[in-house]
DNA sequence: GCCAACGTTGGC
DNA sequence: GCCAACGTTGGC
């Protein structure tokens, strides 16, 4: 069977939810290399996980960020196991509702692959998807009309707010050349942010390792807020329990502590 | 920090 | 099972 392919969400900038950070960036993805991906509290993006096959292909999409943006290609190395942090009260993604009798969140592991020679902004996606045109800016001419239109159908263009997505094919290829090539970045990029080039430094990339906050390895991923939220109305229980992980748990996607 | 878009919840 | 109220996502 041939490799799909998706799209999924993390947080690249530190917030503490529950005294644990739940960043985790592309560095943080290239230094731990396999990462569960726990967390997923939408029961869109779980259905979609659960339809994953080890070896499918991922983008590994920076979000609630300065530059949100597609930054590395990584690989399902692990299909959809029932995500245990949804029974540790002491997890920001805790979900009072489920027990383990009937596992209701799951998740999938995920190996980093490579990053993206150039890492592609959201709003370099929005702009060719807002565009009128059917062609290409110059410097993405290669892309072709197709991939104009791939664009522009993108769930992550027209829908957003969900942390995992289907990719297809065709729109996969094309932002791994759009990520391997460029060619934005004197054009479409530098026009908007007015010189600012919004590549490599905001997302840690190239050889300059840039301010590192903290250690990796901790990172939540979009959903789990609302279980977070949740959560605090319990708090009974404190044992950890013996789900026989001895890893301890990468937290992934946001939590997005207290807003407003 | 704001707030639009959209998902979820719960009353009926 | 509709739908208004509410809460969250996440870009800007």
């Amino acid at each position: 069977m041939s490799p799909k392919h998706w799209l999924m969400k993390a947080e690249p900038d530190s917030r503490i939810v529950k005294g644990k950070d739940v960043k985790f960036s592309v560095d943080d993805f290239e230094s731990i290399k396999t990462t569960s991906w726990e967390g997923v509290r939408n029961a869109e993006a779980r259905n979609i996980m659960k339809s994953m096959s080890v070896g499918d292909k991922v983008l590994f999409y920076h979000s609630n960020c300065k530059t949100p943006g597609i930054a590395a290609i990584a690989e399902v190395s692990k299909e959809a196991y029932p995500d245990y942090t949804a029974w540790d009260p002491d997890h920001p993604y805790f979900d009072e509702k489920t027990d383990k009798s009937k596992p209701k969140w799951y998740m999938v592991d995920v190996t980093f692959e490579s990053r993206l020679a150039h890492f592609i902004p959201l709003s370099l996606l929005k702009s060719v998807a807002g565009s009128s045109k059917n062609d290409p800016d110059e410097g993405l001419s290669y892309i072709g009309n197709q991939g104009v239109k791939a664009i522009k159908t993108m769930p992550l263009v027209t829908r957003g707010r969900l942390s995992v997505q289907h990719v297809d094919a065709e729109t996969y290829d094309l932002l791994v050349q759009l990520g391997e090539r460029g060619g934005w970045e004197d054009v479409s990029s530098a026009k908007k942010k007015g010189k600012k080039r919004a590549t490599a430094e905001d997302e840690g990339h190239g050889a300059i390792e840039e301010t590192r906050t903290s250690q990796p390895g901790t990172a939540l991923i979009p959903e789990q807020k609302r279980a977070a939220k949740k959560r605090k109305v319990v708090d009974n229980s404190g044992t950890k329990d013996e789900t026989g992980v001895d890893e301890k748990p990468k937290l992934r996607r946001s939590i997005r502590a207290k807003r407003r």
